[in-house]
DNA sequence: TGTACATCAGTGAACGCGCGTTCACTGATGTAC
DNA sequence: TGTACATCAGTGAACGCGCGTTCACTGATGTAC
């Protein structure tokens, strides 16, 4: 039984999510391919040959990051969802909330947005497959809205998947932009509120649809 | 004088062409940041040292692709738009349209998609550049059509970068799926269309927004 | 048309370099008695 | 509590390899006269 760490583990462990972190702070300006193993242990201060007591290549931890990025977002979309049913409401507390979690989590996003199609086959399954759970959750959530009556549950996931990906285009979006550009990223954060818009009417009118 | 090209000139681009199309084979499975130039001349049969007679590096042959790309997208997008103005054909031919794009230019369309939030800035950048333009012709398209009465020029604009977000993403979730796979495949376009049905119903009841 | 010279796409050898991976090791932590 | 042994995260040296880049070159194509 292993329950209770011990120093050892705990040692690991840390290891472990330095290699994670250094990693993730390469990535914002390269792409998980082009990685070095060598390039990650240095930026640690361990050697080379450490890196396989914790992965046995980039793409397993890239596939680690994976998790870390979007783990967390489920309980953002919960907060995101609850409360009142105006549309409104609902479209600017979304557009809020995506924002801020772009900027508590810039990298880890950047991430997600770079390699969702990148060069890494494991890394790109592991997105589809989280992101494909996430739009699973945002579908559920939907459901049991007033707007979402007369809508097939296929139809309401291809919905959700709309939302999904528009989330994740602003959150890169709004990561081309320098930080220090508060009229760009203000001119982002319109245009991804007015897209929302759009869809959310649409939504609203999917009866009259064929008209 | 060099509008004749001469055999010598030929001989160059036939060379020139040749690694472009080598590059983009390989990227298939990689991304740009990890292909080497030494696979690319390798691959076309010319010494390593040939490469730079046509490119000072990777990231401008990598924007030279982008151009190959996306330069014949023009052509395409005026068949869209042109013709009857009924809705639902107008989101039928455009998500055939897209899909038969897809088809004819797997291997570019998988680049832009890969590439667009990738890890080399120049290409970023140029594929940024060329989204735009595209952008700003499918904006000047849907302009005078009887649905966009009501629409300001800069909301158009906005409506116009969800088509075309929403037609990379398409594009590129075609090609995740295996060419053999007729109906995931058929699952996808109906995704598009349906998306699209959503975005078009968002469109024509935009004048009742805020209600 | 023929000759002498210029251009320049592509060659091939050489270079120094950093890469991923292996291996026997060390020494702190953990366990059994 | 103390001792003897086991575990295993991290070390550091070594390896072979393919990389990007440089350079003087070759020989076919192009140009001037």
């Amino acid at each position: 039984m292993s329950h209770t760490p011990g120093a050892r583990q705990a040692q690991k462990e840390q290891t472990r999510q330095a290699l994670l972190d250094a990693g993730l702070q390469l990535l914002d300006r390269q792409s998980l391919s082009s990685l070095g193993l060598r390039e990650v242990t240095r930026a640690v201060g361990v050697a080379p040959a450490a890196f396989y007591r914790h992965f046995p290549d980039m793409a397993a931890l890239g596939v680690a990051l994976v998790g870390e990025a979007l783990g967390s977002l489920h309980a953002v979309i919960r907060d995101a969802l609850a409360g009142g049913q105006d549309a409104e409401d609902l479209i600017d507390r979304t557009v809020a909330v995506t924002a801020a979690y772009v900027d508590e989590h810039r990298a880890h996003i950047r991430f997600i947005a770079r390699e969702r199609y990148g060069g890494v086959q494991p890394v790109r399954a592991a997105i589809a497959a989280e992101l494909g759970r996430f739009t699973d959750e945002v579908a559920a959530g939907l459901a049991p809205q007033p707007a979402s009556a007369g809508w097939s549950v296929a139809d309401l996931r291809v919905l959700a998947g709309l939302y999904v990906d528009h989330m994740v285009l602003t959150a890169a979006a709004i990561m081309e932009v320098p930080e220090d550009d508060p009229a760009a990223r203000e001119e982002i954060t319109r245009a991804a509120r007015l897209r929302m818009q759009i869809i959310s009417l649409g939504r609203s009118h999917w009866a009259e649809r064929g008209a």
